[in-house]
Formats: structure tokens, C-alpha cells, sequence
DNA sequence: GGTCGATAGCTATTGACATTAGCCCAATGG
DNA sequence: CCATTGGGCTAATGTCAATAGCTATCGACC
């Protein structure tokens, strides 16, 4: 009986094909271990059962979606980064479902790997804050706001929450700018850090 | 041996207690049925399985926060009746995890008493963006904004995806009153319906 | 080329959970 | 007092996760 060849890459890459096909909550062993041509117990040599793929997955994810985000944001400043990254945010997230709802499980407190993946991504928006002059726990306020509204909308519309027939685009839009919009009043001073 | 005296209601109301408790994922047939007295394939008597006990909980979720929501905006205008709703909106959700978590499935489509049910919830944000003058596209790119910012941020929130010592509730409060600003500028010709 | 150790993948087993089939007795109404 | 309804039960099946322990393959090294 030849090897499968596994790895702990191609079994979490196989992994991240069934969440985006069938969601995250699609993704079982038996189905990973189907695909591989492969039993069940065999996948405990190469990840940690459930937990330990689905961590594999998370982290991959806010990798590449950290980077994906800091790559629309490169040339651009205020309003036209924030646009750039919300709908790099929102393309990434409707063509890699299941890697986007993996990605959102907070880190284990002293899971140092996860905390700085997750750090990353907020780097990005941290540094698009910054060309808003926004520092701080304004940017704080920001960022929270920002991560909200995209996390908010993509989730809604993954799961076929906008249901009238309205442009969705049009509203994604509307919103990333009134947003941005704000914003840009928060850092000049009318409604600065102190309330 | 004693009838335990189940009905539909005693069953769902128990079931919803155990998705605050330990989320809805916690909430399996086994540990309501242990909860009631009874064994597990007693409740099908009373609810049609996992699906139809998740549906019933969601379907009592949307009628208890629209009503929440219809109350918080009584009396209220503009921005403050936004700012009302939101925080009621959010509170509700931090209170009720689990069945907050349980309303946001999109009703199957053909089930009338679930769309009715969700249709509710957004008929409050309609009538609020009835006060802006917002109407139609506009009204309704205002409550996908509104929505996926609520949703967003209580869904965060309730992961600990926040997790520096900022204040929460003033992120919340400036994205609140940022979005509401947007709205007002909306429906003074500025940014209408063409785009 | 042969040997040996590490380990990939296997079978077998246990345990949690959902679900269906079919039984029996309690409650209710005539 | 009896008949019907239906609530709760046991038994059984299927899916999935997980652990224990075996075997044989692969690569390193002699």
C-alpha cells in the first residue's frame, strides 16, 4: 500500500477548498480525508483534528488577507485608500468564503502566531488612519468602525441577508464613503478625542 | 412514570436559555432534553428537530427585537432616533448572544411567517429613514449601511475581535452618529439617487 | 545493497449527537 | 368505563471526532 504523500500544507490547502465550497461549517474530517483519498485518523499525523486545521486555516487567511489589503492601499491616501482596501476587503471575503469566516475566530490569548497575524491586518488600517492625521483612540474608533461596517456588510451579504433588489454595489459604496467621509471630520478638530 | 408536561413553548423557551448560556452552538437536542428531564428523541414530539427548534428561536428573536427596536424609536427623530435604536439594538444582541446569533439566518424562501418576521425588524429602520427623507434606493442604502455596521460590531464585539483597552461603547457611539451624519447628508439633494 | 529508526497511514474502538421506528401508557372525552 | 389521542419511552442506525496501537514504507546511514 503506497503513501499518500501528505503534508500538513496540502491538507490544510484541501482544507481551505471545502470551506470556500461548502463553508466552514462543511468542512468535517471525513470529507477532508475523502478528498485526500485517505481515512480519517490518518489526518491527526499531519494537523490537530478539527481545531488545530481550522487554526491552520484562520491563520493562512489573515495572512493573505493582510496583505492583500496592504497591496490595495500602496499610492493611495485618505478616502481613496479606505476605498481601496474596503472593496479589496469585501473581494477577498466573497471569493474565499470559508477562509473569511475561519479568519474571524479571535486568537487564544498567548497564541502568539495568531495575535500577530491578527495584528497584522489591523496594521493596515492603523497606517491608512494615520494619512487621516487620526492617532490613537481615534484611530481606534476608526478602525472598530471601518472592520464593523465591511465585517458587517460582507457577512450580511454572504448570508443572503440583502434580499430587495437594490444595487448592492451602490450601497457598499455609499457606505465606505460616508464613512470615510466622517472620518475626515473626526481628524480636523470638531470632534477630536475628548467627549 | 409521570408525564413531564413538554409543550412547544416550554421546549423553545428552554432551548433559548441554553443558547445564551453557551451559545448557539452549544445548543444540541442532548443537553435541552437533559435540561427538560426527558430523552433526546422526546422533543421531536414537540419541535421538528435541530432545523425547526433554531427556526422557532430565530422566528421569536426577530418579532422580540423589532418590538425592542419599534420601542426604542417611539417619539424619536433623526439622528436621535438612530442613536436610540442602535443602542438598543446592541444591547439587545450583548444580552441574548444566542439568540441573536439564531436571528440571523435568512428565512428559507417560501417560509411566509419568517419573512414576515424579518421583514419587521426592517421595517423600523424604514420608518426611521422615513424622517430623513430618505426614501426608496436611498432608504434602503442607509439600512444595509446601518445594518451591516449594528451586525458588524456587535458580532466583533461578542468575539473579541476588540481587543485593546479603548473604550468601546465611544467607538460605538462615534460610529453611530458618523453614519447618522452621512444619512443627513444624503437626503439634502447632495448625494441623491443618480449615481 | 542491506539494515534500522522514524513515521505515515491503517484498523478498531469509543463517545457525542441527530434522527427514525415502533411501543406503551397516561390523559381526556364521550 | 372504554376508546382514542398523543406524550414519552426504548432500540437502532448513521455521521463525525478522536484515541490507541499496529504495520509497513521511506530515507539515512553503514
Amino acid at each position: 500500500m503506497p503513501r499518500a504523500g501528505l503534508t500538513e500544507t496540502r491538507v490544510v490547502e484541501e482544507g481551505e477548498r471545502i470551506a470556500d465550497e461548502v463553508g466552514l461549517s462543511g468542512l468535517t474530517l471525513a470529507a477532508l480525508a475523502e478528498r485526500l483519498g485517505v481515512r480519517q485518523p490518518s489526518l491527526y499525523k499531519h494537523v490537530a483534528g478539527t481545531d488545530g486545521l481550522r487554526r491552520s486555516i484562520a491563520l493562512r487567511a489573515k495572512t493573505e488577507l493582510a496583505g492583500v489589503l496592504r497591496r490595495a492601499t500602496v499610492g493611495r491616501a485618505r478616502g481613496d485608500a479606505i476605498s481601496s482596501m474596503a472593496w479589496a476587503y469585501r473581494a477577498w471575503a466573497t471569493e474565499h468564503p470559508g477562509r473569511y469566516a475561519a479568519a474571524q475566530r479571535a486568537p487564544v490569548p498567548g497564541d502568539l502566531e495568531d495575535e500577530r497575524a491578527s495584528a497584522d491586518v489591523v496594521q493596515v488600517a492603523f497606517d491608512v488612519m494615520a494619512g487621516y492625521d487620526l492617532r490613537d483612540d481615534d484611530a481606534v474608533d476608526a478602525i472598530r468602525g471601518l472592520r464593523a461596517a465591511l465585517h458587517g456588510f460582507v457577512t450580511l451579504e454572504a448570508a443572503g441577508g440583502f434580499g430587495l433588489p437594490v444595487d448592492i454595489n451602490r450601497s457598499f459604496d455609499r457606505l465606505v464613503v460616508g464613512l470615510a467621509t466622517a472620518f475626515a471630520e473626526w481628524s480636523d478638530g470638531s470632534g477630536g478625542g475628548d467627549r
